[in-house]
RNA sequence: GGCGACGUAGCCAAGUGGACUAAGGCGGAGGUCUGCAAAACCUCUAUUCGGCGGUUCGAAUCCGCCCGUCGCCUCCA
């Protein structure tokens, strides 16, 4: 399959190094508050890259590390009277509650930083030996002129950061973008011991160190939003590649892009947001997919109430084709165009819209060979196999909860009266019940089967 | 200020030089089904791709300028 590479800014044909393990480590959150669509929008996509390319016949190595000591959970944690870590722990049971949710397959190893202290230290300590980084004042910074091809990820200069003139001015620093692979200990904060004094890790030595314990000194690809990709992932190949000498650190760099909420992006820092446990509450895990997939990857995605409930809808659509049964023994329908549509999508840098579309053909051709009295078994299968690639599961709206309604004995005596009145072909009466029931928020419809009926609180 | 992305139907969104006489979804309009509805299905729904120039036999697709939106340069998926 073609991937794009931020790192080279071209599509490339991706193979894994060994041609046949794949090594993916993707930048996890840092939990200190709940995980949001946004972060959705990232692990479904990378979600979706990892089901496609073991669905190629690849096996892959998946790590996703917890930044788990860092500032804000520092802070969030002094505001609500608790442990940093417990504060941590917290946010990473959110994490995973949620994300399971949503049909995201676990990473094999989430790495927590707190947990891998040592063998940060170490990495750091190989990194000022080698002379790429220095202590001062019990911090330990990396020192940006040690590599020439700093900038090289984010296609940028020195030069041209600096004329940014954002740049936080710090005498101890050797050079203004240098950055902290080692924070020295500040009072009533979480501390570890290391040959610069008590202190914790810098934001980006954790996932250098994080990924060559897991995963070795060079990756096949490495991921996350387009906003880690600087300073953070620009840090991470300075120091990696300094600390092994091993150049590329990671072969493919894989950003998606962001997710809107209004004019800005979803974000903690500005605190508009909408948690993925609020859009459960609202809309099914396939129906979340379809919307977070229904853009590519790398482009910006706007969140919305009526984008989320038109997918809905079209889910529905596709859950329908799956469910319709055969209509006579004709000619079997041949799923092979739509197939083929849907791999030349998925091969094309994870065209995911392009993907979708072919599955909604494929379903519009059972309908339509259902109709014809054709054999649909076959393409339903393909479409339920192609929809598990995009991690789809096309179960519907649970609606085990009207059991648990009090007026249902009554809703149903009401029906079944109704239903009496419409053999003795009194509709007036009927439609009556059906009206009334309707304005309560209960929605009735007929099938041969009998009445079916939905619930919809009107608030 | 520097770097980058984007602007396609009422809305969302593919397509980035020639079968595009522009996918797909939502919405809308007709139809089938139904006692009537609803749901579902089927059909239709952009002579046109932000604007103006240019390159080319040929441009939504390449180049230039203009207008507009967003991201990164500071914590962020």
């Amino acid at each position: 399959m073609k991937l794009y590479n931020t790192l080279t800014g071209i599509t490339e044909e991706f193979v894994p190094a060994d041609g046949k393990t794949v090594k993916m480590y993707v930048c996890g959150v840092t939990p200190y508050a709940p995980v949001h669509v946004g972060h959705a929008l990232s692990y479904v996509a990378f979600d979706v890259l990892r089901r496609y390319l073991e669905y190629l016949g690849y096996q892959v190595e998946h790590v996703q590390n917890f930044t788990d000591v860092d500032d804000k959970i520092i802070q969030r944690a002094k505001d609500a009277g608790v442990e940093p870590e417990a504060l941590a722990d917290q946010y990473i049971e959110d994490f995973f509650h949620n994300i399971d949710a949503l049909n995201v397959q676990r990473a094999h190893v989430y790495p927590r930083a707190t947990q891998e202290i040592e063998p940060i230290v170490e990495t750091i300590k190989g990194l000022v030996e080698k002379g790429y980084a220095y202590p001062v004042g019990g911090d330990v910074y990396f020192r940006v002129n040690s590599s020439d091809e700093y900038g090289k990820l984010s296609h940028r200069t020195l030069d041209g950061m600096i004329a940014g003139a954002r740049v936080a001015v710090d005498d101890q620093k050797e050079h203004p973008m240098d950055f902290a692979l080692w924070k020295g200990a500040i009072a009533g904060e979480p501390a570890w011991d290391s040959p610069w004094g008590p202190g914790r890790p810098g934001w980006h030595i954790e996932c250098t160190s994080m990924a060559m314990t897991y995963l070795g000194a060079s990756l096949d690809i490495h991921g996350g939003g387009q906003d880690l990709i600087f300073p953070h992932h620009e840090n991470e190949i300075a120091q990696s590649e300094a600390s092994t000498g091993m150049k590329p650190f990671a072969r493919y760099w894989v950003h998606n892009g962001l997710l809107m909420l209004g004019e800005d992006k979803m974000s903690k820092s500005l605190g508009n947001l909408v948690s993925v446990k609020e859009a459960l509450e609202e809309y099914t895990p396939d129906c979340l997919r379809l919307y977070l997939l229904s853009s590519h990857y790398r482009s910006p995605l706007h969140y919305s109430d009526e984008g989320c409930a038109a997918m809905e809808r079209s889910g529905d659509r596709l859950r329908h084709a799956l469910r319709l049964d055969n209509n006579g023994g004709g000619e079997p329908l041949d799923p092979g165009r739509c197939e083929a549509r849907f791999f030349e999508a998925m091969d094309d840098d994870l065209n995911t819209p392009r993907a979708l579309a072919a599955l909604f053909d494929l379903a519009r051709e059972i309908n339509r060979g259902r109709d014809a009295g054709q054999e649909i078994k076959g393409c339903q299968d393909t479409l339920r196999r192609l929809g598990g690639i995009l991690g789809l599961t096309f179960q519907g709206r649970d609606s085990s909860g009207e059991d648990h309604l009090a007026a249902k004995p009554f809703i149903e005596l009401l029906l079944s009266t109704r239903e009496e009145l419409r053999r003795a072909k009194q509709f007036d009466l009927a439609d009556n019940i059906r009206d009334g029931l309707d304005r309560q928020g209960v929605i009735v419809e007929d099938t041969p089967q009998g009445a079916r009926w939905e619930y919809h609180p009107t608030d």
